[in-house]
RNA sequence: GGGUGGAUACCCGAGUGGCCAAAGGGGACAGACUGUAAAUCUGUUGGCAUAGCCUUCGGAGGUUCGAAUCCUCCUCCACCCA
């Protein structure tokens, strides 16, 4: 059943940037071999968005590995923390959201996890289940345990605090929270981004507080969202979600700086570190070491046929400006039409390709929009609608019209 | 409780009576180029069928021929002292 110690290790160390300790890891995996006694491996997720992305995705698989290896996934929904909001990485405040919203998210959020996970064999706990039925007495117990100085520490906050940007109270509670579940659910290990590491630590102070053996953190690198420059998320809109259609994914994997690529060949796909470095030396193309990771990302959640199929589309459209294979058909109702004829600009806003006519009409002068291939140059142009009129507005947006 | 500074477009941020639909940066979008939704360069970025008009600088009033800018009140925020 449990492999040796030296292979677990190896799958588990791939990716990992923080291990507090290898040493203890090392002894929990032996004496979990001995005992025959798998280790339970919490990961705490905030369903904070509708969306698991590739990015929050890396635990996940991390988690996996060790699933894998026969050990227990405990995967926490953070229904309580989520409410709070984590500050970590966050200049500013973030808003809290309602506990309905988080629940919402939850439920996708399982479906989304199960993807990766053998949900059979994972521990599923919502944290609302300790935290509701906490009295203000627990809550000051618990509150207790740190102290400002250290909170201040973290370089999130103090950078705050600096720039004079507000930091509340219920703040600081949250890595207290994220502790408290560990403690709760006598975690051996915990996973996180690096991002993580402050609560991941204090995760280990509660647990030996309560006399418990500390957990060892596991923390893996953070992802750059897909413009290069921040950290993937839903509200930068930077990321590639795990759901999203193979198409999709592929042009945003196809889209991000050459120089983020090795990263996002380690992180996000499970293609072997030697193949990596053969594809990302100086004899291979970028454009082609990008295809194989837009497809080995695609292949990770949908299948390897696909990824091929979404690879020849984006061939065919980017390459040889031609057609995708399927165009969304937008209906326009006659009465938006005068005489069979519509105003090219408001068209474009139906389709919401533009928000104003203004801004439709930008597009237009910037020789942005065409109609079965041929650039339009008038802004004010009114055009009969025929049937299967192509419109495509920039070099990836198309639309069939048909009236209704 | 006392004091100080602040709120400007998607975000950051300049502007302290007219030259302001408001500098600059970021982001986003478009075009050129090509290796692609990389990189680079150029352009656009309040609304309106657009040489013109309309609405915006936290909110409500006021002064003025004219207010993002001056006055009054209000709301919110940060910092300092206690």
């Amino acid at each position: 059943m449990l492999k040796d110690v030296n292979e677990q290790m190896e799958t588990l160390l791939r990716g990992a940037v923080d291990i507090v300790s290898k040493g203890e890891l090392i002894k929990k995996i032996e004496r979990s071999i001995e005992e025959k006694k798998p280790l339970r491996v919490k990961l705490g997720l905030d369903p904070t968005a509708p969306d698991i992305h590739i990015g929050n995705a890396i635990p996940i698989h991390k988690l996996r590995a060790f699933q894998s290896l026969g050990h227990i996934a405990i995967l926490i929904i953070g229904d309580y923390t989520a409410v709070v909001g984590d500050p970590s990485g966050v200049n500013k405040t973030r808003p809290m959201i309602t506990h309905e919203k988080v629940m919402e998210n939850a439920k996708t959020y399982l479906t989304q996890a199960g993807k990766i996970l053998d949900m059979d064999k994972t521990e599923v706990v919502y944290n609302s289940k300790w935290f509701k039925t906490m009295t203000f007495n627990d809550v000051i117990r618990l509150v207790s345990k740190m102290t400002v100085a250290r909170m201040m520490e973290r370089d999130d906050f103090s950078k705050r605090y600096n720039a004079g940007s507000p930091i509340s109270l219920h703040e600081f509670i949250y890595p207290l929270m994220q502790g408290y579940d560990s403690v709760v659910v006598k975690s051996d290990v915990e996973l996180g981004g690096t991002d993580q590491l402050f609560s991941l630590l204090v995760g280990r102070d509660l647990q030996k507080d309560a006399g418990m053996e500390p957990q060892v953190v596991l923390t893996t690198s953070l992802l750059e969202g897909i413009d290069g420059n921040k950290k993937m998320s839903k509200s930068l809109n930077n990321y590639i979600g795990i759901t999203e259609s193979p198409r999709e994914m592929f042009g945003k994997a196809m889209s991000i700086p050459d120089n983020l690529m090795r990263k996002y060949f380690e992180l996000a796909t499970d293609i072997s570190i030697e193949e990596i470095n053969q594809l990302l030396d100086e004899k291979t193309h970028p454009r082609t070491a990008k295809v194989v990771l837009a497809k080995a990302i695609v292949r990770r959640y949908h299948n390897l046929q696909e990824a091929e199929t979404a690879a020849e589309e984006f061939d065919r459209i980017f390459k040889e400006k031609a057609l995708p294979d399927e165009i969304p058909t937008i209906p326009i109702s006659t009465e938006e039409l005068e005489n069979g004829k519509i105003w090219i600009a408001k068209l474009i806003v139906l389709c919401n390709f533009a928000s104003t006519n203004g801004e439709a009409r930008r597009l237009i002068q910037q020789g942005g929009v065409s109609i079965n291939n041929e650039t339009i140059n008038d802004p004010t142009l009114n055009i009969e609608i025929k049937p299967d009129m192509i419109l495509k507005v920039g070099k990836r947006r198309f639309a069939k019209i048909s009236v209704q």
